[in-house]
DNA sequence: TTTTGAGTTGTTCGA
DNA sequence: GTCGAACAACTCAAA
C-alpha cells in the first residue's frame, strides 16, 4: 500500500531547484503529484497579458522536462485554482497539498481560503517562500510600520544575515501508483499565432531553469563587475536580463544573492565590491516593491499618495497611442517603447524615460503605462510594474519630486552617447552621427537629406515640444499641491 | 515626544 | 563649457 501523495501546486515558481514545497514533499517520502493551473479568472485584469503568456508557455514546457527527467509528470489544469485544487486532491486521494506563496492581493486572498478549506477537508496544507529573500511582513522599521522609502529599507535588508543557502533539486520524485489525467499544453493557446508576432522573443530570450541559471553565470562573469558603471547604458549588453526568470521563478532571489555574495568573497571583484553591491541592491527593489504590495494592496490600481487621485490627466487616445507604437518623434523614446515590441523587454533606464515621457510630458495617467507594459513586457510583475509607475509618477513611495521631468534629448545624450540604441531600433534614423541623433529635428535641412530622413515621412516630427510639455505639466503639479 | 537628517535614477538657469 | 543653486515642501525613520 502506497502512502497517500502530496500535489505540488506550480504557480509562479516554476523551478526544481532552491524549492522550499518541492523539498517538503520530498522530505515526506510519499508520492509526489505537480500541478500547473492556469487560472485566468481569479487574477481579474491581472491574468497574465500576451508576452507573459508566450514565456509561461516555454517555462511551463521547460518544468515539465525537468520534472520528467526527475520521474515526474507535470499536470495541466484549467480553471480557477481554488476550485481545481481540491477537486484534483480528491481525485488522487492526496493527504497534503504544498505551494510556494505568491503575493498578488488576489492571491493571498485565494490562498488563505483554499488552505482554510483543505484543513477543514483534514488535508495538510503548507506554504513556504520560494520568490523573496525576506517576507514582506518581516522586515519593518522600529515602530513596527512598513517602509516607505527604500534607503532605510535596503539598510534593514542587508544587516540582516539570515538569507537561507539555495537547496539543491532533488533527483527523484516518487510517483504514484497512476497519472491524472491533464490538459496539453499545447491546447492552451498561450502562443500568439495570428499573427505570430514573438520572434524577437524567441531570438532574445531562452525561458526555464537552465536558461536562467546561464544568464546569471554569463552575467557574473561578464559584467557584474562594471554593472555599476554600466547599468544605465541601453546601448551596451551590461544589465543581468533577469527580471523574467525572477518573475516565473525560474531562478529565486536566494540563488542570485547567494551566487553573487560568492563572487564577492572569491576576490575576483577585488576594489570592485561596489560594482556588485549595486547589483544586490537592484534585487532588493525587487524586495521593496513586494513589500509594498503586501502592505498597500492598491498600490496597482490607485496613488499611493492619495493627493494625486485630483492629478488633472489629460487623457488622449492618440498620445497613447503614439507613445505605444514607438512614434512619438523622440528617438530615445520611440526606440524604448520599439524594443519593448520586439523583445518583450526594455532596459531600466528607457523604462524612465519612457514612463517620464507618458506621463508627465503627454500628461497620461501612468496607470495606462502600466496597463500596457503588463501586456507587452515578459518580465510583467503585478509588484515591479506598479511600484515603478508610481514612483516616476511622483506618487509612489520615496518618489521623484514632481519637477523632476526627464528631458528626452539629454537623457539620449547622455546614456546612449553614440546613438547606437536609437540606430539599432529606429533604424530609419541610422544615418545620422551622435550629434543629431537624439533630436533629428535641430538637424540641418542638408544632414537629414543624407541621411534620407524626411520628418513627418520617413520619422516623425515630435508629437510636443518638450520644453512647453514640462511646463504643463509643472503647472498640473501645482494643482496638487493646492488639493 | 520631539528633533533631525535624509530621500535611486533630473533639469534649468545664471554666474 | 562648467559649476552650483534652485526647484517645494513633506514625509519618513531613527535617535
Amino acid at each position: 500500500m502506497t502512502a497517500a501523495p502530496t500535489l505540488v501546486w506550480f504557480r509562479q515558481d516554476l523551478r526544481l531547484t532552491d524549492n522550499p514545497a518541492l523539498a517538503a514533499a520530498v522530505e515526506d517520502g510519499a508520492p509526489i503529484v505537480p500541478v500547473y493551473v492556469l487560472d485566468d479568472e481569479t487574477p481579474g485584469r491581472w491574468a497574465p497579458g500576451g508576452a507573459a503568456r508566450w514565456w509561461l508557455h516555454q517555462s511551463l514546457a521547460a518544468l515539465a522536462g525537468g520534472l520528467d527527467r526527475a520521474g515526474a509528470r507535470l499536470v495541466l489544469r484549467r480553471g480557477r485554482g481554488e476550485e481545481v485544487i481540491p477537486a484534483l486532491a480528491e481525485e488522487i486521494g492526496a493527504a497534503r497539498v504544498v505551494w510556494n506563496r505568491c503575493y498578488e492581493p488576489w492571491a493571498i486572498d485565494r490562498d488563505t481560503r483554499l488552505k482554510a478549506a483543505l484543513k477543514e477537508r483534514g488535508l495538510r496544507a503548507d506554504s513556504f517562500n520560494a520568490s523573496l529573500l525576506f517576507e514582506p511582513w518581516a522586515v519593518l522599521t522600529r515602530s513596527g510600520d512598513p517602509y516607505k522609502v527604500y534607503t532605510p529599507f535596503w539598510k534593514a535588508c542587508r544587516d540582516r544575515a539570515d538569507i537561507d543557502a539555495p537547496k539543491p533539486a532533488p533527483q527523484r520524485l516518487p510517483a504514484p501508483e497512476a497519472w491524472p489525467a491533464g490538459d496539453a499544453l499545447d491546447d492552451w493557446e498561450l502562443r500568439p499565432k495570428t499573427p505570430d508576432w514573438a520572434n524577437g522573443l524567441r531570438e532574445t530570450w531562452r525561458p526555464g531553469e537552465a536558461g536562467a541559471h546561464d544568464r546569471l553565470g554569463a552575467f557574473l562573469d561578464a559584467r557584474l563587475g562594471r554593472y555599476k558603471d554600466d547599468r544605465n547604458r541601453p546601448d551596451l549588453d551590461a544589465t543581468s536580463g533577469l527580471s523574467p526568470h525572477l518573475h516565473w521563478g525560474e531562478i529565486g532571489p536566494r540563488q542570485v544573492w547567494s551566487a553573487t555574495g560568492h563572487r564577492i568573497d572569491s576576490g575576483d571583484l577585488a576594489g570592485r565590491e561596489n560594482q556588485a553591491e549595486t547589483f544586490l541592491k537592484e534585487l532588493v527593489w525587487r524586495e521593496f516593491s513586494y513589500h509594498l504590495l503586501y502592505h498597500f494592496p492598491h498600490l496597482p490600481d490607485s496613488p499611493l499618495n492619495e493627493r494625486f487621485s485630483e492629478f488633472p490627466w489629460a487623457e488622449n487616445r492618440q498620445r497613447l497611442r503614439a507613445w505605444q507604437t514607438g512614434r512619438t518623434g523622440y528617438p530615445i523614446v520611440d526606440a524604448g517603447m520599439r524594443q519593448l515590441w520586439h523583445i518583450g523587454w526594455m532596459h531600466n533606464r528607457l523604462r524612465m524615460i519612457v514612463a517620464s515621457f507618458l506621463v508627465k510630458d503627454l500628461l497620461q495617467p501612468w496607470q495606462a503605462g502600466e496597463a500596457w507594459f503588463w501586456d507587452t513586457l515578459v518580465d510583467a510583475d503585478l509588484a515591479n510594474n506598479s511600484a515603478s509607475w508610481q514612483w516616476v509618477a511622483g506618487c509612489g513611495a520615496g518618489a521623484a519630486p514632481y519637477f523632476r521631468v526627464f528631458n528626452p534629448v539629454l537623457q539620449g545624450r547622455k546614456f546612449d552617447p553614440d546613438g547606437d540604441y536609437v540606430r539599432r531600433w529606429v533604424p530609419e534614423l541610422r544615418g545620422l552621427s551622435a550629434d543629431h541623433i537624439h533630436e533629428p529635428w535641430a538637424a540641418p535641412a542638408a544632414t537629414l537629406k543624407d541621411a534620407g530622413v524626411r520628418l513627418g515621412d520617413t520619422y516623425p516630427e515630435p508629437m510636443i515640444d518638450h520644453k512647453a510639455a514640462r511646463r504643463e505639466a509643472l503647472s498640473a503639479f501645482e494643482q496638487v499641491k493646492a488639493a
